[in-house]
DNA sequence: TACAATAGTTACCTAGGGTAACTATTTTTG
DNA sequence: CAAAAATAGTTACCCTAGGTAACTATTGTA
């Protein structure tokens, strides 16, 4: 088999049950992957705008709206005040920001648990190798 | 940031870009993702009862039913007569074979490109990190 | 100042996935 | 060996996550 088919193949065979057992993970605290990386992102990068969030998921804006509004509904996020009126910057609320670190703790015991026996050097090493995929992606636009 | 974090960042950072390029790749001969990897799997071994494939892409049986059948509709895959009359054993039909092989030019072209940079020897070193994590996932059942 | 671009929303559609409950077979076991 | 348990698959129904198209409101630009 050759080498770029194996390592697709081994990507979506990692990717799903990775997922799967992530959303197990979320659901304890009543989230989903989508919902928690907006909390992540927020949490990390203070604010952002809708059009942010959907660069850095990769959705479109309608995907990021609903689940924006979800989080809204939470109580997790909310609006910040801004210059250009067309924007919606959030933030998290004082209830999200403790939900995140909350829920942060579970996911830190699950994710350092799914990499047992990986070394730092070859997770440095496999993020290296991802980004740059991810680049090339990008750049190649639609072809 | 602590690695283990960045890590899987980088993962989900890259899963949703590749999935959407390859929707588009797949998306010239009116396939999506989960047919792909059906077809894929019927061309690698040869045949499959539901319940394999189910293993195989980390789904419900639910799901493949649904997608076995719409393949079916499409004339791709047809049933194997089986001895265990319970399951149903699928294999790909001759026009099933020839649109394997016709996308699996499309999507090899697009596999090499976006590996472009990555050396053979990275890409057989991603591999295996990315087996030993699946491997944690699964065995570690849902705690 | 008109026109183009940008941010976001609304309405509607689809894939893809899940659970629960069921039928039809095999297997296991008391 | 008959009854119970397990297995394969289906059906019905639910949800998340995502997409496109068409729209409003604002801001930038020629």
């Amino acid at each position: 088999m050759n080498t770029y088919r194996e390592f697709f193949i081994q990507f979506l065979q990692l990717y799903r049950p990775f997922e799967n057992h992530l959303n197990i993970q979320l659901a304890k605290h009543d989230l989903f992957r989508g919902q928690w990386t907006i909390l992540f992102y927020l949490s990390n990068y203070g604010s952002a705008t809708l059009v942010e969030l959907s660069n850095y998921q990769s959705v479109e804006k309608p995907t990021v709206t609903r689940t924006i509004n979800r989080l809204e509904e939470l109580g997790y996020v909310e609006q910040l005040p801004s210059i250009d009126k067309r924007e919606k910057r959030m933030q998290l609320t004082l209830l999200g920001k403790n939900v995140y670190e909350d829920v942060r703790v579970t996911i830190d015991a699950y994710e350092q648990n799914i990499l047992q026996g990986i070394s730092e050097a070859d997770q440095l090493h496999a993020i290296g190798i991802m980004r740059e995929i991810r680049d090339n992606i990008l750049k190649r636009g639609d072809k």
